[in-house]
DNA sequence: CGAAATTTGAGGTGCGCACCTCAAATCGGT
DNA sequence: ACCGATTTGAGGTGCGCACCTCAAATTTCG
């Protein structure tokens, strides 16, 4: 009935509780065969190491650290809520996470941070930053150096295994681009594209997402080019302004950053006839008070205390080379209307 | 730079390990005043329990069931896979989760159940079950007893803190009607509501959300009577079809119940002209082949692995008499278009 | 065959806590 | 101030595992 102990593995492969251990902790000077004799028994008696009992043996706590864009916005600001309350969860499990501020635009500071880190010390990193090969040398670095790595909702590296812990952008675009479809039911216009800047991978993969939707089943709808508002109020009102008259009928704006509040503020200034749709990206204070108010029509979103926790999650596995329970992992991509906020 | 141990604790508080002990479980025999001590200690110092020494050391393991209606429908059967999966992932935590199928329409054998349960041998029990004032009695008696226990997805009893599992069904039923309202886009006709039965308590919320929205801002779109399939193939073709021809336009067809298959199917035999609209609930094998070919246009979901891992939180919190993290513990209500399966 | 190198075994310690026993100290009531 | 009842302390044990040491057994190779 109990579950089976190190003792009854030592029974069940004919060897001695030393080499149970030996073998369960990879330590050297163990022959194949035997290694092997042990491992089958593992596999016949369905042994399990108790991880309650290992790591208080082990007293290990373990530390991630959470590298972060030092932007104030409110997705940033929610996200590091959510860290502090994974902090809470996870501390059962001697698992500690940290914030490290970073500048996305430097990849060599981020570079170097990550070459500082001491082993001895950390044990893994969730990082969140564009794409660029250094921060990809760097991070293939500190790996060999162990400490575990995963990129986290942007910049993902596709090296397969659950190394980016985060939405399919393009699915997301893509998403964004069936409701603005929907929505505007065969209504004909324009519809302007906002974002903080191109530059970064996840904007374009939404961008491409969108656009793909839309000229494939809306061909009365046009897209017109990004506007780039670099996350500053006067360009951003500039830009908007511009668009809205670029065209005769706007009929829809697609905010694909994370920050819609400027684009939201300048829309209300601008007070175009017509209402166009508004479809943005990320829950923050502000998007979901404009979403009940009725300011925007639809929210993609992903659950950020969701992404903290598996973000943790596969850190800590990994560590262990224990498998990740994949179901658990996968972030969904989700679509916010007034009446399921 | 270490924890607090219930040493530093005893210390602090000027008291022995003894009572230390004595009075983090609950033990008699300790004055009210020296349990203030203690207690003000543990703030002062910020003890908290090392979780994995303590399950250790108590050896429990920790068993709670769930018990689901015999039905073999797609949903369940989903929802058991989840549990197996949850065992996994649970295993380190020393919590077993089982499944007892239960008769759904006979409340007298749910009660009866329940009353037979050695709180010896079961530590939580999560109900899916009608809401009835049997049930709820038995459940009531069954706390009392020393087994905690939650409602689950359906028959909510609502005493307020944590006792249901599952979502909004009002509020599920609403983004029913908004998607509905905003995908017709101002076509007129008739929407068909179908449920397997609507003596369910889950059933009739999410009629009344449906109707809300649509009779509020969508005064084009006539929402008719429910049609009842008690789970029936040869029912079901019968009311869909009279359901269709009882109205000349049908334009939307609104699934409640979780078992979508039956009624796609009768609605392909039917072939009606103008393609009506779908809305269904619950992802399973069939509703989400049915998304991603076209012939069901949204999806209304709740994420059956994160409603079980919920359960079995929420049910081992309450055992330890621990608080919940609220924001892990809400269940999302999902839309699901064919971009974001 | 024998010496050196490798592999295995026996046994001990401690992680932080729950749970137990028994004795000592303190308390309340008269 | 005395007795009995209540409260507190001291100390021990074991949960399952990681990690360590030292000796014994086995293998390898000249």
């Amino acid at each position: 009935m109990m579950r089976p102990t190190t003792k009854d593995l030592a029974i069940a492969a004919g060897v001695s509780l030393a080499t149970v251990d030996r073998v369960l902790n990879d330590r050297s000077g163990v022959r194949q065969n035997t290694v092997d004799r042990v491992n089958s028994a593992i596999a016949k008696i369905g042994f399990s190491r108790n991880l309650a009992a290992a790591s208080l043996a082990r007293g290990k706590v373990w530390r991630f650290l959470f590298l972060l864009p030092r932007s104030g916005d409110a997705f940033l600001a929610g996200l590091i809520d959510r860290i502090d309350e994974a902090n809470l969860a996870f501390a059962a499990e001697q698992v500690r996470a940290e914030v490290v501020p970073i500048h996305e635009g430097d990849p060599h500071q981020i570079a170097n941070l990550l070459g500082t880190l001491d082993p001895e010390l950390v044990d893994g990193v969730a990082i969140m930053a564009p794409e660029s090969p250094q921060v990809r040398d760097a991070t293939a670095r500190v790996t060999q150096r162990g400490i575990e790595a995963v990129s986290f909702i942007s910049g993902q590296i596709n090296t397969g295994n659950h190394d980016f812990v985060g939405i399919d952008n393009h699915a997301a675009g893509a998403t964004a681009g069936r409701l603005m479809g929907r929505f505007s039911a065969g209504r004909s216009g324009a519809i302007l594209v906002v974002a903080e800047t191109m530059h970064a991978r996840d904007s374009l993969e939404r961008r491409l997402g969108f656009d793909q939707v839309i000229n494939a089943d809306y061909p009365h709808l046009t897209v017109m080019p990004s506007l780039e508002t670099y996350g500053d109020p006067d360009r951003t009102r500039q830009v908007v302004q511009r668009g809205l008259h670029s065209h005769p009928a706007v009929c829809g704006v697609y905010v694909l950053g994370s920050e819609a509040r400027l684009v939201l503020e300048s829309l209300d200034e601008a007070r175009i006839a017509g209402q166009p749709l508004v479809i943005a990206h990320e829950r923050t204070p502000v998007t979901e008070a404009s979403l009940i108010a009725g300011r925007i029509d639809a929210l993609i979103t992903q659950d950020t205390g969701h992404l903290v926790r598996s973000a943790l999650r596969i850190l800590r596995a990994k560590c262990d080379r224990r498998p990740i329970l994949a179901s658990q992992e996968r972030i969904r991509i989700e679509i916010l209307l007034k009446e399921n906020t």
